[in-house]
RNA sequence: GGGCCGCUAGCUCAGUGGUAGAGCACCUGACUUUUAAUCAGGGUGUCCCGCGUUCGAUCCGCGGGCGGCCCA
């Protein structure tokens, strides 16, 4: 039996992982290392593009322009005794020229059993052809490493959008524009650390695992630490640690950091996803959408190059000031035009009117929700997808806003803003609450929603409590999701697009198999 | 969580209740400035998995897996 199922794994090797290993024995047959040491490059293939762009054939004929690069072979076009081949540094793109008469006996050998996908080290000399594309004239050659399994195809690529999450690598051998999300990316956030550096902001790290999860009314993953015998939650938010540093006198904070939220999956939510918070005392909310709107021009100018960005087919602009709307007032807009009746703000801070807007709009407010939670459940349903351009919305009920400040005379109301983009939840901010009364209160409040059901309802934090009695000065915070940033900035459909690599159910052989799918299925 | 759709060669995709197809990739040969190189030949496969219906299932039915879109 298991000669027999050996004998089948045999047959059932693809020609191509045969034909590439073959290509490799033959090499070391050669006497060529296949596993080598470093190789000198005088510059990367980005580099060596970018410098000769724009020189001339003659130019380069004239001035010999001898170089040492390496890279990873994308195309093979085979001549018998010359063949050009394209190399990438991962960033850009080289053609190189090998010919039998200007490599020695063993470098025009190694050429011809190079695959695609195999990495090289190369000498030579620019030139430009008859139809003017910038080469290198290889004079000596070096394999570096050797790529065993079949690349994608060179002209769809890969498109499929599960092995491109799964096996991220693939997508950015074959896939420049990957790449480049995660160039823009890393833009985005060297561009909002300046801003912050510049403003005189600290940057620190708090709590992943955390006793308590707090900061955010959302469900945490539980995790365990064994020699304390210990209860961890995986962060749903950095909020109370940064305010703790607030209070420690540290006046302009910020983090940037993953949360991790145990809830869905969709296109606008990962469970890990990447968070900006930053803290600043003597403020308050309204200074923070002047910020964001700063923040915001700024990081599209710098990472993008323009305050207008293309999203879905729609032009986004970023200049500022972006639009302003009440969240109460959005509701009592939008459900007048739905209803075709006019609806007040009054019906939506009673809970029996607002339920039945509800029920009438198509929603199920259950029992436990008051009337802050389903005027804002009719807004999600309502409003958000509403707001294609930067739309600040402020003022948001008390209930479920639980460390935010009491506007003066408005008790049910708190200073508080979310950022809408593109229909999605951008940013939120408020001015936080710092009256440890007040915060315990709302904690206990929290704490009977809990028990009654909710389970993304804030736990008590004491240790929280106790800080903000030392004393928190007037302070405002802000959160901004900066994967959705990436989606904005790059017009990105899935969140999943940038995040490297997103949460993906598992796959047997993706932890069984370490190099070689065609062991895939084997029953030994 | 619900609905709809998808899963066929390394990749991108056709297709059929009766021995499985194309382009690229790959193999053999020709070719020393090509550009998706070209020319001549070659089809390389657990049709996602399991069970059922059937003389026969990649196709039909049921269950499962993974993914995508929409909804919640």
């Amino acid at each position: 039996m298991l000669f027999t199922a050996s004998l089948m794994s045999e047959s059932r090797e693809n020609d191509q992982l045969v034909q590439r290993r073959n290509n490799l024995t033959e090499i070391t047959k050669l006497g060529v290392p296949i596993y080598p040491g470093a190789f000198r490059c005088t510059g990367s293939v980005l580099e060596i593009v970018t410098e000769h762009s724009e020189t001339d054939g003659n130019t380069l004929d004239s001035d010999h322009v001898n170089l040492a690069t390496a890279g990873r072979i994308l195309i093979v076009r085979n001549f018998g005794k010359a063949r050009f081949l394209v190399i990438s540094d991962g960033l850009s793109r080289l053609q190189i020229y090998l010919r039998k008469d200007s490599l020695c006996e063993r470098d025009f050998a190694i050429a011809s059993l190079l695959d695609v996908g195999d990495f090289i080290g190369l000498e030579g000399r620019l030139f430009r052809t008859r139809t003017d594309e910038l080469t290198v004239w290889v004079s000596r050659l070096e394999f570096l490493a050797k790529c065993t399994l079949p690349l994608p195809e060179k002209w769809h690529g890969l498109t499929d959008i599960e092995t491109r999450h799964r096996q991220r690598y693939l997508d950015l051998i074959v896939n420049p524009v990957s790449r480049s999300v995660f160039e823009t990316r890393a833009r985005i956030l060297r561009e909002i650390r300046r801003f912050f550096v510049d403003r005189k902001f600290l940057e620190v790290e708090t709590p992943m695992m955390q006793p308590v999860a707090g900061g955010a009314l959302a469900r945490p993953f539980v995790t365990h630490h064994n020699a304390q015998d210990m209860e961890l939650y995986l962060r749903i938010a950095p909020e109370l640690y940064l305010k703790r540093l607030v209070v420690g006198g540290v006046e302009r904070v910020f983090e940037i950091n993953r949360n991790f939220r145990n809830e869905g999956i969709s296109k606008q939510h990962n469970p890990e996803f990447t968070m900006l918070e930053f803290y600043q005392a003597y403020s308050d909310y309204r200074e923070l959408m002047a910020m964001t709107e700063d923040l915001l021009a700024t990081v599209a100018r710098e990472a993008v190059g323009s305050e207008e960005v293309t999203y879905a087919g729609e032009t986004l602009s970023f200049r500022p000031p972006y639009r302003r709307v009440a969240l109460r007032q959005a509701v009592c807009e939008a459900a007048t035009k739905k209803l075709g009746k006019e609806v007040s703000e009054d019906e939506l801070r009673a809970r029996s009117t607002v339920a039945l807007l509800a029920e009438r709009l198509g929603l199920e407010p259950s029992e436990s929700q008051g009337p802050g939670k389903i005027t804002v459940e009719i807004f999600e349903h309502l409003c958000e997808p509403t707001f294609i351009q930067p739309t600040f919305v402020h003022d948001f009920p008390t209930e479920v806003s639980p460390l935010s400040k009491q506007m003066k005379n408005d008790p049910d109301t708190v200073e508080r803003f979310e950022l809408f983009v593109a229909g999605m939840e951008l940013a939120n901010a408020f001015s936080e609450l710092n009256d440890p009364v007040d915060q315990k209160l709302r904690f206990q409040e929290q704490l009977r929603n809990r028990q009654g059901g909710d389970l993304e309802a804030h736990q008590m934090d004491h240790d929280y409590i106790r800080a903000l009695e030392y004393g928190l000065p007037p302070t405002a915070g802000e959160g901004v999701g900066i994967d959705r940033l990436v989606m904005v900035m790059t017009n990105s459909p899935s969140i999943r697009d940038v995040i490297l690599f997103p949460l993906m159910r598992s796959k047997r052989e993706d932890s069984e198999v370490g190099t070689n799918p065609a062991s895939e299925g084997r029953d030994d």
